[in-house]
DNA sequence: GGATGTGAATGGATTCACAGCT
DNA sequence: AGCTGTGAATCCATTCACATCC
């Protein structure tokens, strides 16, 4: 049982996915093997059964997984069997996106503030979410016991509202804007850039 | 001069993105070196060399890389040296918020058509940019001469879109929607999936 | 002198092949 | 018999160290 591989997390949120909606289709008693499993999701055997290695034994020899079970253990490798506070900076379009996205809810992430510097909106509500104006992240990250953070804000405004998320004690922030930011090593930063993924289409087509 | 790691596409994307910004600054007749660029990225030398390596000769030894130079090779390698035509599928909040964003024009990427099923929206102009029925994708992209397409719907429509635009030409999707969408292998399809990045941060606190 | 460009060495991740269990 | 779990082998990517050239 040796170290995973970093990406094996992101394919672990994969399954996880698949599984949850396997379940509903199949009901409660279903299994499923890593063949079946690695058709589904059109990849290896292999690597399925060796990402799941790397965190235990989730399985049943000639038999292959029972499917509420492994959602269960995936669920708690990825720290999704609790729930977590989110907040999410920059109630524009991709804010307002981002708010009304089911998805996240789904697997125990709660959106519970809004950040955003436009006095109209500072106080209304979206999607059921409060605005609070961004001089405020401190206290409110600290009073909604807020554990990780969204900024979608123009790339001008990214870095100022970053030190102020840092500042109010948050280790985790996924990141829209297109600028490298600056973070201390015990925040885990991760990047959701939009243009490098098309710029990777860009070059696709125009390779030989 | 082997074959550049898959990956090596993105991190070029950032070097040009970078030195868009640093030319603005810095004006035409400016250098950099790699340990400079290093520096600004957060990254290391030998990585940026490494990269720039695979592609070609830029950089002038004892002295660096003359910025305006490099970004024009940087932009010809991926292909963004010449103009190409976007559609966009869901005029959603997403949808509107990748319309609203200005970094796509900037490297030669442009939205030219919007697919809604929403009658409301057919016709009508979002960002200066018209709404179809998607219906009409298979005439629509031919029409316009569309590239590549950006799959912003709900997950339940997501197949039956791409279907569609498999069925137009297109051989590049950017897809939105979590999930693992089935394309020919002539189609390149990258995925850009929010909730899984955050599942990472999530794993990230959770972990001990 | 000073920085690039690159083979070689190291380090990670994937794939394989099969032992091990039910 | 059948499918998991995993060491070993392979493949790919990063890092290093230095020869190379302006």
């Amino acid at each position: 049982m040796k170290r995973p591989p970093g990406i094996s997390i992101s394919r672990l949120a994969i399954y996880l996915r698949f599984l949850e909606e396997y379940l509903k289709e199949q009901g409660l008693k279903s299994t499923i093997n890593s063949a079946q499993l690695a058709r589904y999701l059109d990849m290896h055997p292999h690597q399925i059964r060796k990402d799941l290695s790397y965190f235990g034994k989730f399985g049943e020899r000639g038999v292959g997984y029972h499917v509420q079970e492994l959602k269960d253990n995936i669920a708690k490798i990825l720290g999704l069997n609790r729930k977590w506070n989110l907040c999410l900076c920059g109630a524009g379009n991709l804010g307002s996106a981002l708010c009304a996205y089911k998805g996240f809810k789904e697997i125990n992430l709660n959106i519970v503030a809004l950040f955003d510097s436009d006095v109209r909106k500072i106080g209304k509500y979206i999607q059921g979410i409060k605005v609070y104006s961004p001089k405020t992240i401190v206290s409110t990250v600290k009073e909604l016991k807020i554990d990780m953070a969204i900024i979608a804000v123009p790339l001008e405004n990214a870095q100022t509202i970053a030190d102020k998320l840092i500042a109010s004690g948050i280790r985790a922030i996924l990141n829209f804007a297109p600028v490298k930011l600056n973070v201390p090593g015990h925040v885990k930063l991760r990047n959701a850039d939009l243009s490098i993924e098309l710029v990777n289409l860009a070059h696709f087509l125009s390779s030989p």
